[in-house]
RNA sequence: GGUCCGUUCGUCUAGGGGCUAGGACGCAAGAUUUUCAUUCUUGUAACACGAGUUCGAUUCUCGUACGGACUACCA
């Protein structure tokens, strides 16, 4: 027996991965890192109906894109192969048998349709439809029926399931890492599905099964699968494997940005944030979804981020690498209650990254951005318009936007910086201007700023007397970085004419 | 409804029987600046409520309230 940190991130390929999923498989890679540990992945695909093309492919992409890499599982292969549960189809129905032939467990032949009836009848009355201890023997299985008439249903190939017998009452004391002792009464659980009629197995049965096989010894997971935990260890209990049944821990979920819940993917389209960590097209509906991604977002300032969701070392350190993560993190230090999203802290914490980023980096990023528009810009410059724009930007496009004006002069001015800071005399001293700077040599920005200056003080009038109105001439707005950089970067012949330009276009007054 | 989990500034959180209850985001003000930002400084603002234990509870216990998850042949 071994005792060494496996875990897995087992997730559904019912749709994308989001924001809670991605926090699922970040904790886990943490976990599994922290301890030198592997880390696997999983994909639980019992459910044919919900099966959605593509999803996979999204999930591994999405986890690469983060930097979470899977040591052992779908995409990678592995000892424990294979790791798609459809795969492992066959596996399991031996497994459900034994737990019948022992007594844990028994066939049910009631129709979907009865089912339903009895939950409206019982929902009418105000109560909850339990398939259980308490009323098993009334219902249509292998329980209640003669020997002979199971057999005779077996024989003419009814449809059935298989179910848990949950003990009729039994004190349950389990426990979670993260919230220590949680007690259950097996008296109040229900005898759930573990192989359905389809032939596949349920969550439950699977789950258990190939944690057990796959030697896993952490389950962290959600806080949503807390009220199937007595289920599932008394799973391991009935197959013998509780002396190797791993330990679990339940994280907290993440709530909404604002009001009730817990964080849907209906949430980001409707407050104007992602909850994927990539764009998604629905292969269905045709329905398209915003990621991180494609929003801008750096890979380790999104991970940043999630990781302090529901976590922190207790220090006041916020800004961590995947490797300072990996040091750090235990799941002692994730708290119990749930989180609530703040797409304002993910911008801050894409901004922190942002400014860590080499212009070069950052010039790439925006080449992209740029050539995606069909602008035309000087690759020479790039590096230095990001090294000039990067420290007021979140967002590689928000230094596109503010970016503009190096690629084109202005086409039109700002009108209210126009009616603010075009005057009578500016043309006149808009031409003086543009004397000065002719007569700088070396068009560099302290060589420009200090002619401008001396200048200026001559003259004995205002720096913004000339700083607004040149401003609204070079960039056509009144706003913007250190103009003495941007004329750097544009050049002597290229300020001179826009300055012209400006003077000719531009009148004063309202 | 039932079961289970949770509750410190608006939000993410630190702390823990005696603290001026700390940090970050946001917001506000000031400083810097040719503008707008950035940056820096300062400010704003919290222990859900009620009992109990205790010399003393925000911290421990129990209730209440509120929030959340689950309650499928879905995961």
């Amino acid at each position: 027996m071994n005792n060494r940190v496996r875990v897995r991130f087992a997730p559904s390929p019912t749709g994308a991965l989001h924001l809670g999923g991605v926090r699922t498989a970040l904790f886990n890679y943490l976990f599994a890192r922290h301890h030198g540990g592997d880390f696997l992945l999983r994909v639980e695909d019992t459910d044919q109906a919900r099966f959605v093309p593509g999803a996979e492919e999204y999930i591994i992409n999405a986890l690469k894109w983060c930097g979470l890499t899977v040591d052992e599982g779908v995409g990678v292969g592995g000892p424990f192969a294979p790791y798609r549960q459809s795969e492992r189809k066959a596996l399991y129905r031996q497994f459900a048998l034994d737990l019948v032939a022992s007594g844990h467990a028994y066939l049910a032949f009631d129709p979907a349709g009865e089912l339903d009836e009895h939950r409206a009848a019982a929902e009418a009355k105000g109560e909850t439809f339990v398939y259980g201890g308490r009323n098993r023997r009334a219902l249509k299985n292998s329980l209640a029926l003669p020997p002979a008439e199971v057999r005779g249903l077996l024989d003419a190939g009814a449809s059935h399931v298989i179910r848990f017998k949950m003990p009729a009452y039994e004190e349950l004391v389990l426990r979670d890492i993260i919230r220590g002792e949680v007690r259950f009464n097996t008296y109040l659980l229900d005898d759930k599905v573990l192989f359905k009629a389809d032939g596949m197995p349920t969550y439950h049965l699977a789950n258990v099964v190939d944690d057990h096989l796959m030697q896993i010894s952490h389950v962290i997971r959600g806080e949503e699968w807390l009220p199937s935990l007595p289920l599932h260890v008394l799973l391991y209990r009935a197959l013998g494997w509780e002396r190797t049944m791993p330990q679990f821990a339940h994280l907290p979920l993440i709530l909404k940005p604002v009001g009730n819940g817990k964080l849907s993917k209906r949430d980001g389209n409707k407050m104007g944030f992602p909850v994927f960590p990539m764009e998604f097209t629905d292969p269905e509906t045709g329905e398209k979804w915003r990621g991180y991604k494609e929003d801008g977002y750096l890979p380790e300032a999104f991970i940043n981020m999630l990781a302090l969701l529901g976590w922190n070392p207790g220090t006041e350190q916020e800004i961590f690498s995947l490797d300072e993560l990996c040091e750090q993190f235990t799941l002692e230090c994730v708290n119990k209650s749930g989180a609530r999203f703040s797409p304002d802290k993910a911008k801050w914490f894409n901004h922190k990254y942002l400014q860590e980023k080499p212009d070069a980096e950052l010039a790439a990023s925006l080449a992209l951005l740029l050539a995606d528009e069909g602008i035309h810009y000087d690759e020479a410059r790039l590096a230095r318009v990001c090294h000039l724009l990067k420290e007021r930007a979140n967002f590689v496009s928000d230094i596109r936007d503010a970016s503009r004006f190096f690629y084109s002069a202005p086409g039109s001015y700002d009108e209210k910086g126009r009616r603010k800071n075009w005057k009578e005399e500016t043309p006149a001293l808009m031409r003086e201007l543009a004397g000065v700077l002719a007569g700088v040599a070396d068009f560099t920005a302290a060589a420009t700023e200090a002619a401008v200056r001396a200048w200026v003080t001559g003259k004995e009038i205002g720096l913004g007397k000339v700083m607004n109105p040149f401003r609204l001439a070079i960039i056509g707005a009144a706003d913007g970085p250190a103009l003495f950089e941007i004329i750097e970067i544009l050049g002597k012949e290229e300020t001179l004419a826009r300055l012209a330009t400006a003077v000719e276009r531009l009148r004063a007054g309202n």
